[in-house]
DNA sequence: CAGTGGTCTAGACCACATT
DNA sequence: ATGTGGTCTAGACCACTGC
């Protein structure tokens, strides 16, 4: 289940030295990048490696390549860096330049209740709940509740749940994080979480569920988070994808 | 911006075959997809050709790749098929298996009004203007604002809209439909909202608002969604990306 | 016509998992 | 040692764009 941290591979090096490059804006919005053909010459390597490259930018929403004429870099940035992925709080503080705080205020060892568990993994699995207020300009924003499984998670120091969960698993045990289902919807909270978030009587919250798995297939993380509706925004960049509905190709 | 309607390519046409394989259990959840070895000669193709078209099933969600052991069949289906993606109300409806009808309130001729053009286009784009209520269960939950810009647009006719707005530009007009941005927010709707989707006075909604583009990157569709929020429900498969956010590669 | 991206190939070498 | 996926290459042919 733990994983090597860093693959150097080319691709990998190209496709962030052009996202750098495009978030400085040294490739500007709207104008096209060097030629598939140039970026070999630059790079000094296979044109299949470059075209991978382009396409984990292309995934990203960062360029969009048009047939007979180039890879155009759009103009995204300004609504959105890509969210829509697996992202940690820290991550997301880090890169939106927001004034967060995360308070922990619970973290115990238990099993996970029933009701989460059905059919995705056995009953009575033990892992470590964790509660966490996450604070922006001193206003509780959203309430996290964390199942952390263990096994694969044996220990879960509190500095550590307090800082980043992530960066804790993928640079100190160099877990593989992978992929993750999510559901947004809007309820009616408890009256407990109500209250850690500051709302009136009649107030729903939105709650996003997420079951978060490593490279393995081994889930690791189920997540409730309770967020304030008028706080609340999920911003997204998507491909159309013709593989699942009719016979016809794309 | 009109592009050829089908690629029958073999990289899709094999993706297609194994996705459908696996929605129809020929390939069981938690087991592996043959070796790549293997699918070559089932296919009749290079090694590369078979591992794009396993790209895009892993991009779904539907496969993960473990390397030294295989493609393993994951098992979201239960939970979603991938919604997260540029999918209309049709395509939903059909895949879903929902009791759905739509009713257009409204097709006009007009501009983009302003607040919605803030740098994106220039003001006083011509477009069409459609309202349509979506019913589930003879319920009204949804109520879609779309504007269809005017070019690359130039008729629409009320059958389409009706029916489906995408399929007449894809199969009618050979439109390229390639990407949009969402953003998902919960607002205090507009009274004449409210009464549409038959809500009390308190009651919020879900707004999702977005903006498709063409291939070309011309942008072509702006819409505003409100939903009910005690039917909202979005899903979602993401997998974890890490080009943008530190020097680390993978 | 030349330049661009789109697709495909056959083969190489590597890293990981299994026996 | 064998089988698996991960990466990379050099070259081919095609389709689209623009001059």
């Amino acid at each position: 289940m733990c994983k090597s941290l860093s693959t150097f591979n080319k691709q990998n090096i190209i496709a962030h030295d052009i996202a750098i490059k495009i978030q400085h804006k040294i490739y500007a919005a709207q104008t096209f990048l060097p030629s598939e053909h140039k970026l070999c010459e630059l790079y000094g390597t296979s044109r299949e490696t470059i075209r991978k490259s382009l396409e984990q930018l292309n995934e990203l929403g960062l360029i969009q390549k048009i047939k007979g004429k180039g890879s155009m870099v759009l103009d995204i940035q300004r609504f959105t860096f890509p969210i829509s992925g697996i992202t940690s709080f820290k991550e997301l503080n880090k890169m939106l330049g927001m004034n967060a705080k995360t308070i922990v205020l619970k973290l115990t060892k238990t099993v996970v209740p029933d009701f989460l568990t059905n059919g995705v993994i056995q009953p009575q699995q033990p892992a470590f709940y964790l509660e966490r207020l996450r604070l922006i300009n001193g206003e509780p924003e959203v309430l996290d509740r964390d199942y952390l499984l263990s096994p694969p998670l044996d220990e879960l120091p509190e500095k550590a749940a307090a800082d980043s969960v992530y960066a804790y698993l993928e640079e100190n045990l160099s877990f593989d994080i992978s992929y993750a289902t999510k559901e947004i919807t809007v309820e009616n909270p408890p009256e407990e979480v109500r209250k850690k978030l500051k709302l009136a009587t009649a107030d729903l919250v939105v709650v996003v569920r997420s079951y978060t798995y490593l490279a393995d297939t081994t889930l690791f993380q189920i997540t409730a988070s309770y967020h304030r509706p008028d706080k609340f925004k999920f911003t997204d960049f998507a491909r159309r994808k013709r593989i699942l509905t009719n016979t016809k190709g794309k």
